[in-house]
DNA sequence: ATGAAAGCGCTAACAC
DNA sequence: GTGTTAGCGCTTTCAT
């Protein structure tokens, strides 16, 4: 067994409540007294027990993240920036992917509430009026990060996808680019939609066609929809939704054999690790992931805290990254 | 405040202790009375505290992930191999990045420990004799991937790295490239090592001279390296420690106005998702990083719930791929 | 400012 | 087979 409360309290000749009000040092306690304690301490190598701790506050400093899947090159970013922030307040930070599945996301929620969890950063599948209702029942505090409803009771961090993606439209427009094909992410799934949507709008209100295709935020997808697009159509630039989507279509267009951006100019949407170690390098929208992940651990820990009851709704800045495609 | 064993107890007219049998389905209890139980748990919508039960058990279900980076491509298959398994065998996953920093490592180790975790599978940066002794006399299992210092007391899943490095470099020879250059990843990071040895051996082995350079394991330096290399040497052939540095590499070759992998064929290692995105394709080592996180769970598990008592040390098999590298 | 004691929610002897 | 009770290690009234 490791060294407890009690044994420090033995050590150092004082009782256990005065250990733990040094270890938490929010009451004042004699000076003299309270080095003794942190003299005995050192001396025994005591490390506070969490859980109970926990159990006693029925809290614990440990936040949980749930979101679709690490290994979807957007996210590590994300997790990085969360794990890096909890970390620098003191919190440990729990980890689920739930490949979209809203029974699996609603799973690990409850997983997480069971551990005491002090708050949950989420990137959810679907969510709707009713389900944040649901979650605000729980009484744990929520992020909500890059797929949010506005206006909800939670605190969110995001980009502004809808302006991010016009302005990406509009510099292909203002460049010349008149068949501009859209591979766009899944219904439903927030970012994809407001994409979408920014993409269709920019395109009429600038006397354009619109002509897209709803798909995975994949690989294989934007691959498969680009040659299928190839082989009907003749088109001068392609707008992905995200940049796997963008790498998948530039190969598609390479394998046809024409040339980025000669023939097709391609931008993408994310700016993933990836994105500027492909050949030709592609031009996309930069998404702070990290930042977003920061962010949202300091609303977090401020909710948490009690610091504040009114909720954020944050947007961060995009960036349009140009490179060679 | 939540739903309790307690409350469940009167609400069915039973003992706390009845309700802690019927969850945790081990000692026999009346089945009409664990139908009541059962029922009540139901109707309340009780969730067991898994904070008190840790508590309680000294242990809790959830296991500790320490990496280096989990922005590293190469990590997030292997994380979510881990917690793929982990939650099929009931866990919570904490997750702690190192950067490869042996304070933070020990730091984070620590923290896990305070937080009572069953057990945690570390990919250690440095690791020695000594280092391992001292986590031993921690008392929680440890799992070691990847990086692992063999015949010690832990369970560690890995590949062959020596193996292959050796056939990755022999394929090449055979092919007749003869100026290999070997874009080497840090010292004392083991996998590089073994990769770095094995293919100064093979080299010798065929009467071929070695020439290589360390650094770090990442695309810039991958292409740093890669440029004053193609300024001084003329070669043929590189082999990468890993698929980043391999990247960083074809791209200076492509800066030259070289391709590949007509004028120098490029292989990596890892096979990580951009292998199979790179223009040309990347020919690469496969590492099975989703397995070995997720096997190293199983044992993880196996050693938590005192099945083995002996060390295991497995060895996953590699798979060299041919792309267009 | 400090100590004694109750309690956080659960499990595990130990009795019956 | 079931209930009673004593913890697990910590925090937090409530006295002093």
């Amino acid at each position: 067994m490791s060294i407890t409360i009690k044994d420090v309290a033995k050590h150092a000749g004082v009782s256990k409540a005065t250990v733990s009000r040094v270890i938490n040092h929010n009451t004042s306690v004699n000076k003299e007294i309270k080095e003794r304690v942190l003299a005995s301490i050192e001396e025994l190598g005591y490390q506070p027990n969490a859980i109970a701790r926990s159990l006693a506050n029925s809290t614990s400093n440990v936040i949980g993240l749930i979101l679709p899947d690490i290994v979807n090159p957007y996210f590590p970013a994300l997790a990085r920036g969360i794990e890096d922030s909890a970390h620098e307040h003191g919190y440990s930070l729990f980890i689920s992917n739930t490949d979209n599945n809203p029974d699996i996301e609603q799973e690990y929620i409850e997983k997480m509430c069971r551990q005491q969890v002090g708050g949950i950063i989420l990137i959810s599948s679907i969510l709707d009026e009713e389900k944040v209702n649901k979650l605000a029942e729980l009484g744990v505090p929520f992020v909500l990060c890059d797929r949010l409803i506005e206006n909800s009771q939670f605190d969110t961090v995001s980009i502004d996808n809808y302006k991010a993606a016009y302005e990406a439209v509009q510099r292909l427009i203002r460049q010349g680019y008149e068949k501009i094909y859209h591979l766009s992410g899944p219904k439903h799934i927030q970012p994809a939609d407001k994409r979408r949507q920014a993409y269709i709008d920019a395109m009429h209100e600038h006397g354009l066609e619109s002509m897209y295709q709803v798909g995975d935020f994949s690989y294989k997808s934007g691959y498969e929809r680009m040659k299928s697009v190839l082989e009907k159509s003749k088109i001068s630039a392609v707008f992905a939704a995200n940049d796997l989507i963008a790498l998948g279509a530039m190969s598609a267009i390479h394998e046809k054999g024409l040339t980025i951006p000669n023939d097709i100019s391609v931008i993408g949407c994310d700016d993933i690790l990836f994105a500027q170690m492909s050949n030709p390098k592609l031009s996309t929208i930069s998404v702070p992931a990290y930042k977003i992940g920061a962010t949202a651990v300091k609303l977090l820990v401020d909710r948490i805290k009690g610091v504040r009851s009114k909720s954020k709704n944050l947007i961060l800045n995009h960036k349009f990254i140009e490179r060679e495609s």
